[in-house]
DNA sequence: CTCCAGGCAATTG
DNA sequence: CAATTGCATGGA
């Protein structure tokens, strides 16, 4: 199937945007590199594929085969889907600069990697693929399970064509066989079958109702809703809500972030194992010093510092 | 060879 | 409570 590419729209930020940084500071896990012209480009659940250009800092060029991407017309997308609309110099306390002065001479350069509102589904299922094993493997299974179980649609481009696979649709994941698909997740099959009846239970309504009232709940109600599904505990659950329900409060302690709450903040805690009663407390330490509406927003910022510029890790 | 990668759940002391 | 172990693979 092949269709021609029609729409070109140019997006306009007001502030600063690093399109390669935000796509690969490991909140999403399926954006391609195009060598050719270094575009990115995705299908996302149900949509055209997408593809995006740096046109400049405060610009972006976007095309697309429609008008619209999940009802909404293209530029309310883009300015929703890279939080366009949050204030960066809202995201990190006003006194944060002067208590850390340091440290921020190193995190204000990564103020321009943006949170996205990505699609919940699509982040239930990449992060339930990314536990305990690196960013790499997270990628292999994703691009796997979206190749299986996608939809495969071939456009032309000025450089020939572009295969792509889109992400594979809650009734499509609800119907995949436990072997079939352990072969997607690093043959790991107490992981495909959680991914199955996670995609049983969003399609039945139960995970769709969590989310619709992920807004209005508190953070707590809205982790133990998502904690109920096996594979799902507080860690998984979070980047649930801060990637995929636009919770940006929701505050993720993985083992980076533990790393950096030691060695930045100096929080002793951190240095003991993250038991529900530790990362509680780890939760609070850290909203103390990034306040509690944007603590998850500040926190990634400060993730992905932590490890391009201290760990030096080269992998995206 | 060992250790660690964006953990979770079940078991044991 | 806290600590340990199985699950799986690959790269440093």
């Amino acid at each position: 199937m092949t269709s021609k590419l029609l729409y070109r729209f140019i997006i306009k930020c007001e502030k600063n945007i690093d399109l390669h940084s935000t796509l690969f500071s490991g909140q999403s896990f399926r954006w391609i590199l195009n060598p050719y012209d270094h575009s990115y480009s995705c299908n996302l659940i149900g949509t055209s594929p997408l593809l995006l250009k740096s046109i400049s800092d405060h610009e972006i060029e976007v095309i697309s085969s429609s008008m619209s991407i999940y009802g909404k017309p293209i530029e309310d997308f883009i300015t929703s889907y890279f939080t366009l609309d949050i204030d960066i110099n809202a995201v990190f306390p006003d006194d944060f600069h002067s208590i850390y002065p340091n440290l921020w001479e190193m995190v204000k350069g990564f103020r321009s990697v943006k949170v996205m509102r990505q699609d919940p589904f699509e982040i239930m299922v990449t992060f339930m693929c990314a536990q305990g094993i690196g960013m790499h493997l997270i990628r292999r299974q994703v691009e796997m399970i979206a190749e299986r179980y996608g939809e495969k649609l071939v456009f032309e481009s000025e450089h020939g064509p572009l295969t792509f696979y889109s992400f594979p649709t809650p009734s499509s994941l609800a119907s995949a066989v436990v072997n079939e698909l352990a072969v997607c997740t690093n043959n790991n099959r107490i992981r495909a079958a959680n991914i199955i009846s996670m995609a049983r239970s969003f399609e039945s309504g139960a995970m769709a109702i969590a989310c619709v009232r992920s807004g209005e709940c508190s953070l707590d109600a809205l982790r133990d809703s998502l904690c109920v599904h096996s594979g799902i505990g507080m860690k998984i659950a979070d980047c649930i809500a801060l990637f995929g329900l636009g919770r940006f409060d929701a505050f993720p302690i993985d083992t980076h972030v533990k790393q950096y709450l030691w060695e930045w903040f100096g929080i002793e805690a951190a240095q003991r194992s993250l038991t529900e009663k530790n990362y509680r407390y780890l939760q609070d330490e850290a909203r103390k010093i990034l306040g509690n509406e944007f603590a998850g927003y500040a926190g990634h910022i400060l993730f992905h510092c932590w490890r391009k510029e201290v760990r030096k890790m080269k992998a995206f």
